[in-house]
DNA sequence: TTTTATTCATAAAACGCTTTAAATAAATTT
DNA sequence: AAATTTATTTAAAGCGTTTTATGAATAAAA
């Protein structure tokens, strides 16, 4: 086990301080080309690189992102928050950082405070999802720099990240109107959640848009979250005193719930009813129909908290930074554009590069 | 921005030395009750928490542990390894111990070293998947510990945590020998790969078992990778010359391969042909039929590397770990065993929890 | 030539812990 | 009472960096 290689040893090896050194590794002061060059070289020379935990100690940077979620968020097994983990690993790398991953209770506890933090082991932080607005503030006392990813708090302005569910829920809705439907269904569940809310919001505004009346009974918003055993009542609810010509759904895993009930009803999609979900989540190429929805990049959202973060952990109060992502209406069968005549996006590729 | 407790505010307030404190929290020496007990309350008092850098600078430990995998295996987008990976996260927590990940390109190169081993950043390190030897010398001959996940080293023993491939081959091709298949056929990609040897050997072990004879023709093993495409393809083979009653293929992707294939060509599955996957990815009970294969708890895998680890961190020439974890038959309805009044494994609770 | 700026390099303190040899105090033997 | 053990506690030396105030050397200005 060959003896690590110090800053020290460098300073021997070029005969100058190991403030030099370092002012040379950090790229800091007044230090002469020459010098510089003859510093870079003994480093190269050595295979020098400086120890983490003690330019952590020095400098209180400590290189690293915390990343935090619910429990609940974290084991539910369609991947969606766990693909905008992925995305902040990625984008991290490009950054130098490394991303500490935690998930805490829905509740706040004090001794479910992540340890990163009580550690003085991150720089900045990404909270993803609903999360309670205690793990926020504490973060906040602390004062490190954080994002919220797919989330809001509301009455404070925070630095975000956000879907452009808004926008999301008009496409979808405007599409379901192109196609000729008047009839057109909500289904929804946690309404109080800013994302759903504000894809219910768009499903409203284009049917207003379009002189449609939104009646109260065709959309249903009662469930308490948005899982697709959720998606199959609500459906079943709505059918049982009306007869929608389409459904646009929260999310794809509602929407897969009611794919699921019209099945066992024998009740036709698209023909009978069209159906559009939310979010693009993979087994949407899988269902029969498959499902024609708004395509949420999830690694982008990661990508995009981690490019924010790091600049607002680079230059402190550079003030609020709030973002909305854009989605992208996926049209394949389940809305019955394909039949109609109307443009199909292809995602053929995308099938191959799954597996 | 309230300035940071220390271990000398602990030492101040119960009048001891810093080294006292230092002994306390890390449960070491002859430390009388009395006062330890005087300290535990000051820290709790005073809301004290041990500075990871610190800590990690005097006592050369991290509490990190190093994830490598090859940057292909980190952008495909089935999740397998990013579910190994979270198993990981998940376990590590237990230990106390966050995981930092990072990606390598196939091919060696000094410039691709991982930053956390340049910078003395990790404890351990995990290597998922198919892995260039040279970096695992890297980090032996830094003198960390190590282990391999669903890989293998050949002529060398070192720890790892693998799948029962031989087992789980075996499993699968009993089970269509049960159902009376007797031309039961083989299909494989990147043969060289331990996992997918592995599972050949297994097939061929139950035919011998069997009394079957195992023909060279029904054995497609020439496909470079084991995506779906290649599963197509290698069907395509097979079905140019022979009539297989059934295919066991090397992993889910190119038994869904099949599918496509067989689907195309307007042959039934699973009446006139059967299909038997490996791994259990999600897409098996979105196609149709649903998939029958061998289960790989992926999760587990990685919890399993996690726990073994650590042990080795904390007890250096403990010898070397190896796992293997076994799999599980999960029969489902292309293999044709639901038509023929065998048992089928009940996955309607897992359908639910998916989304 | 002397004074003033400017450029470059360094000494030394700090960061917040761990670790070990040594000091001290208390208890036990002789 | 002195000597020896044993049980506690601490001083001090790191760990490997960063970061300033200071100093030396050189160049420019007076």
């Amino acid at each position: 086990m060959n003896k690590r290689v110090t800053i020290k040893d460098v300073a021997k090896k070029t005969g100058l301080s190991i403030s030099t050194i370092s002012l040379v590794i950090n790229n800091k002061g007044n230090v002469s080309e020459e010098t510089k060059q003859k510093v870079l070289q003994a480093i190269e020379e050595l295979g020098y690189y400086p120890a983490r935990s003690a330019r952590s100690l020095a400098s209180r940077k400590t290189g690293n992102i915390g990343f935090i979620l619910t429990e609940e968020h974290f084991s539910r097994s369609e991947p969606f928050y766990t693909k905008i983990f992925l995305g902040t690993e990625f984008e991290s790398r490009a950054y130098n950082y490394y991303v500490l991953l935690t998930t805490v209770p829905t509740q706040f506890s004090k001794s479910a405070i992540p340890r990163f933090l009580l550690e003085n082991n991150v720089d900045g932080v990404i909270f993803a999802g609903k999360i309670n607005q205690k793990y926020v503030k504490y973060v906040e006392e602390l004062g490190l720099p954080y994002i919220l990813v797919d989330y809001d708090l509301s009455g404070k302005k925070v630095s975000a990240v956000m879907i452009d569910n808004v926008g999301g829920g008009e496409m979808a809705t405007d599409h379901l109107l192109k196609l000729g439907y008047r009839k057109v269904a909500f289904i929804g569940g946690d309404i109080e959640h800013p994302s759903i809310r504000g894809r219910f919001e768009g499903f409203k505004k284009a049917l207003e848009k379009a002189g449609v009346e939104c009646a109260v009974d065709m959309c249903v918003v009662e469930e308490p979250d948005t899982r697709v055993i959720n998606g199959y009542r609500a459906c079943e609810k709505l059918f049982t005193k009306l007869k929608p010509e389409a459904i646009f759904a929260a999310n794809d895993a509602m929407a897969i719930g009611c794919l699921r009930f019209l099945k066992e009803k024998g009740i036709k999609v698209p023909d009978e009813v069209a159906v559009v979900g939310f979010d693009d989540i993979e087994a949407c190429i899988h269902v029969e129909p498959r499902l024609t929805t708004v395509r949420v990049d999830k690694e982008e959202l990661g990508v995009v908290a981690v490019k924010h973060l790091v600049e607002m952990i680079r230059k402190p109060n550079s003030g609020i930074n709030r973002v909305y992502l854009p989605v992208k209406l996926v049209v394949r069968d389940s809305c019955g554009a394909k039949k109609k005549g109307f443009y199909v996006f292809d995602d053929s590729k995308i099938d191959e590069s799954l597996i």
